[in-house]
DNA sequence: CTTGGCACTCGGGTTCGGCGAGTGCCAGGC
DNA sequence: GCCTGGCACTCGCCGAACCCGAGTGCCAAG
């Protein structure tokens, strides 16, 4: 479609902002009456056809009115969506929610709520990516016989902790030395590296341990190793799956898959991921995707309004998941605010 | 109802298995075909009226079949139920899924996953409790300026960890030391206290430091307090709540106050907590909530069934919640099941 | 290019019977 | 005394017929 037609993208805006807010199909009629087009419905009848010609609306069924289109959706959040601004009160109810926060757990969990409920739809946080993390610091606890704690900090505040057997310990008596000595090493050899590369020193270090220690070396390095992985592994979060059953009924036929997919931890993730690569719609670090576009990830009519942030440079993203018929000024302006309250918060 | 009439029991246990099978409501001819009960359907009619006078059955509208109300659930759950037993292949199954295991949060999330797949409902389990454990180790690990990170052990394998900030440090240098010189301190006090003793004995640590140091031990000790004040929080864990729209839509009206009420780990709490001290129906440690016992905690046409787990006395509970009209025998087997090899695995 | 008019379509809601499952009651039989 | 077959009655469900109205597409005129 050009942009020559001003009036046919009007209508096309009216017609996605009536049907999300009645949930019905829209008539020419009910479209003068309610957006002041100052044309008659005959008029917007021909627009329509065109629009629908262009696959931007379709009509349920033959004299109904019309509905958008993943199509039109898509060329509704791309150009014609101006983004509704939050409240001053809502921005400090938002500030106030998350600065209670102690804790990056608790920043995410709290995130995830707030989202959830300003939105009134299912809400998705994914942690701060580690792979641009940096080790802190490596600490190994003796915790009695011949069992040891592995604790790995990261520079995001990140924290893994594991326990490992030393099976091959020959002194139970010496072995809180030993592993002084050997946390000593680990942390002169990786502290600050990021995780990645971190993993890769690690195998200098058991070489380079004293002859007598090295089978203790290697089991603590291999499990140190694992935890590194475990580090390296993306998580998400996620809260107001009710809001997906409250916000209409007809999402529920595919209510079911839909919740499915949102207990697979892993589906999200390659949602989030892939969003993150193509940035579908960027507007500010704003990303889009609408219906069918999330259908190989089982899920279908369901759009997805995500954001990425993080202390200065994107860590991660967050956003909102809800049937395609959303309301997306309101969905993006929330998402978008969010996303910036808590990388303020992040980058203390 | 007195035990007098067999039969009457018989129709009620009849009742209530095909309206589980078939969720619709059963009549009295349909009632002599399925069940070989050798009687008329005269017969049944007129044991149904004396059910229906007692408040087991009711009819959603006149002639109609009937279906089994909350209290006949409950006497069919409390004396009519034979549990069915689990097939060599599934408890295989279970095994084989739970061995993998690594860790108790992995122990955790796999059972609570597997009880979500076996028996196709919502699962809930909660994490042993940590009223009765012991404290096994804490350390302090300095990790560059005034932050130090607490790492707290218990001996039931979880790991509660949290950063401080030593604000009233002076000499920052000297602050490992310090710190470490205090861990020694705590852990003498506190290794293998029950944590709520342990939290009463800090402030004996911070009195007896040095003068010098008050301040900074008085820091840390608050923080190790916090940390033993959640790692005796409760925490539960869910999931199949996909189930729950699958299982019939007859839940569906209610599903949304379900789902709210399963997000809000609060509420599950309460409700393993109660069904822990009043042990609704006890056979074996199994315990079944039904309907309307649920109700004020917004759990509507809701039945729970959980079991405790733990390595010889129960540390917490684990179940199942679906619709009232469940398959209560296999729900109760697969629960029981479940619990049993938890705990096997717990013991080790 | 817009507009009013007009014929046409078709989904949704309503009404109306008929069907059938199910009940309660009763009189008779083991 | 309990069980049984028979019988009249009650309703919920289902399909058919029906109407209404919103909405459309097309067309001829401004």
């Amino acid at each position: 479609m050009g942009v020559s037609d001003d009036r046919r993208l009007a209508v096309l805006r009216a017609i996605v902002e009536d049907y999300v807010s009645t949930h019905e199909p829209v008539g020419s009629r009910a479209l003068v009456e309610r957006h002041r087009l100052g044309v008659s419905p005959a008029t917007i009848r021909n627009d329509m056809a065109v629009l629908e010609e262009e696959g931007y609306i379709a009509q349920p069924h033959t004299s109904a009115g019309r509905i958008p289109t993943d199509k039109g959706y898509r060329l509704f959040v791309d150009r014609l969506a101006n983004l509704k601004p939050m409240s001053p009160a809502e921005r400090r109810a938002i500030q106030a929610f998350l600065d209670g926060a102690v804790d990056l757990d608790d920043v995410v969990d709290r995130t995830v709520r707030l989202l959830a409920q300003i939105t009134r739809q299912a809400a998705v946080v994914q942690y701060p990516s580690l792979s641009r993390a940096a080790v802190r610091h490596v600490e190994v606890v003796p915790v009695g016989g011949r069992s040891a704690l592995l604790v790995l900090i990261t520079d995001t505040g990140r924290v893994e902790q594991r326990v490992v057997q030393v099976r091959s310990a020959g002194d139970l008596d010496a072995l809180p030395e030993q592993l002084a000595a050997l946390r000593d090493r680990v942390n002169a050899a990786v502290a600050g590296k990021r995780l990645k590369q971190a993993r890769e020193e690690l195998t200098a270090v058991v070489q380079a341990s004293e002859p007598g220690q090295t089978a203790v070396a290697a089991e603590v390095v291999a499990a140190l190793g694992e935890c590194l992985t475990a580090g390296l592994e993306e998580r998400v979060v996620i809260a107001g799956t009710a809001n997906l059953v409250r916000s209409g009924a007809d999402l529920s036929a595919s209510l079911g898959s839909v919740l499915e997919a949102l207990e697979e931890h892993v589906v999200l993730l390659r949602l989030v991921q892939e969003m993150a690569e193509e940035g579908v719609t960027d507007r500010g670090a704003l990303s889009v995707r609408i219906g069918a576009e999330n259908l190989h990830l089982g899920l279908p009519e369901t759009s997805v309004v995500t954001s990425g942030y993080g202390e200065g440079e994107v860590l991660a993203r967050l956003g909102v998941l809800g049937p395609t018929r959303m309301d997306y000024p309101t969905t993006m302006a929330a998402v978008r605010a969010v996303s910036r309250y808590v990388s303020r918060i992040l980058s203390q």
